[in-house]
DNA sequence: TCTATTGGTTGGAGCGCTCTAATGCTGTAG
DNA sequence: CTACAGCATTAGAGCGCTCCAACCAATAGA
């Protein structure tokens, strides 16, 4: 379990230890010999580079740090692998943590994560206070996902939620419906935008918005569906602030006797795993997550290698996934 | 950007490095007089250690590595969960990692991991082959979840699938369920156990086995459904490799004019947070998730403070969770 | 022939920290 | 008044690596 150091392979390949470190970043200026001596001797040993020394030494870091506020969320997981193709491209390393939608627990993830001085960090829908964002982006390159800021020293990547709830409700319109209601997020950090965006669109059409109280979870849907039958009229569709609250709200509706989608249309929000089941098949508007990775880790490469210093905010085109929960009003022709 | 070190935080307490040194590391031989100058100055400098620097110097490492074969499947989080609860109690970091399921991506994440030269490693459910498996664990301690292994040199949790299934059919035949078929996982990782569990409680019970060949998707559930239509007799009850699976054949089912539970009673595998919304309310089998990351943490620190080096294998009781997917043939009372 | 030039190679300093051994400084006993 | 604990504090070496400047052929140009 002692491991071998790059003394012990030069040792063995008869050479200084600055050349075995030129062979191990791959340096052009090494004989071919030397180098093949090298590489040999470090098979032998099972040697392999000791990233802290490395970056210690080189005042470098190539590693990027990633907090993912919440793990179970698989929306995560894709920006995640976004962050990664880009990171690999380029020769960086990242490193994962999680908060557990806990603002302490974030914080020490945070901190954790600067403990190994990345070289940027790339929080996903962090829950902490602005404060400790600014005083992370202190220390390194951040950029933020799903998240929104002022901070002049930070990036962000977010979707544009006012436009997508707008593709949600032009669908229902084109196939109809005028009687539309959104459950809204609530305290949600999305929430506002897609608020905001349903009003709009409903304005632009001339209907009249009905917003019901709602949460980001299937329980809350299932609520929300509840007081709206308890309210007497039911509207022809539904515009749900994300895919869980969907799905509590398809569930309570089927429960009071209403068909989905031929009594009732049903949209959500974010195209999870949950809404491609085929038992669900939810209608709903997509985030292309994938990208939010690749530009978040690209904003962090930019700054490392000093290409810009000014922050830079993505703000995504969401897109429409039509599956089998909506409808034209009074069930499919 | 240009972090404070140690030096720093030393000359303007107006002591040495080494003094800061002991501060930092919570040591009880300093003076309340000059603790409280260290932090102070540390604070104004907005000090933090520096991982690396440290676990250079101390030849000792507080950071575990995990590697997350998945990030996609929730199952890990929770695992994650408890892997962090005991580190963090324990004063472990975690770093994590992923290898989206590629033996070649995998590879790469935990060469990197190692590359910080942690105290120890857990692979949650990794595809490498056993060889490579070997070989980090000749550079750390190592424990595998979910996947087994009959090397001397790791620890292995997982939970016995075979007394899972076995948990299931019981359910099912205490029901009055006679014709059981099972959707069997192929070449998934766990499947094998399953089947056998299958056999053995049919067995048990003097019931005839029916196994159909299927996969771990929603997609392989519902073809495997098809076969079962096709095939004429349709079983009372399925048994699924996974939730996923079983909610693919539910699909498959509803659409064939079955009720489910009412023509026929359905378990799945591993409770997922998908099997317990209302409106799949799947009965099935629990693992121990959160358990499986606290016996896994566990186990590197026993390896790490040297209390043990005998391997050990953690063979965790899954339980039944029965919601509204099974009931008496025939329908429910 | 002598000086540049080039390409391969090396010693040594130093990254930010920990750890050991040694230092200075009380206070108490002999 | 010396001796010796016992404690807080510090200097210095060293962890595994990178980087710089220096070095040493071997070749090219004058």
């Amino acid at each position: 379990m002692v491991r071998p150091t790059m003394e012990d392979v030069a040792a063995r390949a008869g050479v200084s230890r600055a050349l075995v470190s030129l062979v191990m970043r791959g340096s052009p200026k090494v004989s071919d010999q030397r180098r093949n001596a090298v590489l040999k001797a470090a098979e032998e040993l099972g040697y392999s580079p000791h990233a802290m020394a490395r970056s210690l030494a080189s005042r470098t870091s190539h590693v990027l740090g990633v907090m993912v506020s919440d793990l179970h969320n698989a929306f995560f997981a894709e920006v995640v692998d976004g962050l990664d193709a880009v990171a690999a491209e380029q020769g960086f390393d990242l490193i994962i943590n999680t908060g557990g939608r806990s603002p302490a627990r974030e914080r020490r993830a945070v901190q954790s994560l600067l403990s190994f001085r990345p070289a940027g960090l790339a929080l996903l829908s962090p829950v902490v206070p602005s404060a400790a964002i600014k005083s992370a982006a202190d220390q390194t390159s951040v950029v933020l996902v799903a998240r929104s800021s002022r901070l002049s020293t930070v990036d962000t990547v977010n979707d544009d939620g006012e436009r997508g709830i707008g593709l949600a409700v032009d669908h229902l319109v084109s196939l109809g419906h005028t009687r539309i209601a959104h459950l809204d997020g609530g305290e949600g950090t999305q929430s506002a935008p897609r608020r905001r965006g349903y009003l709009a669109a409903m304005e632009a059409h001339g209907l009249t918005p009905r917003v019901v109280a709602s949460e980001y979870t299937d329980a809350a849907g299932a609520k929300a569906v509840q007081a709206l039958l308890n309210d007497g009229e039911m509207p022809t569709a539904l515009v749900c602030c994300n895919d869980f609250n969907a799905i509590g709200a398809i569930s309570a509706l089927e429960e009071a006797g209403y068909r989905v989608p031929h009594d009732v249309s049903v949209v959500g929000y974010d195209n999870t795993s949950l809404a491609a089941l085929r038992h669900v098949s939810l209608t709903t508007i997509d985030q292309p997550r994938n990208e939010f990775g690749r530009l978040a880790a690209e904003a962090l490469l930019q700054r490392v290698r000093g290409e810009r210093t000014e922050p830079v905010r993505h703000l995504l085109h969401p897109s429409l996934v039509v599956r089998n929960t909506t409808a034209t009003p009074g069930g499919p022709r």
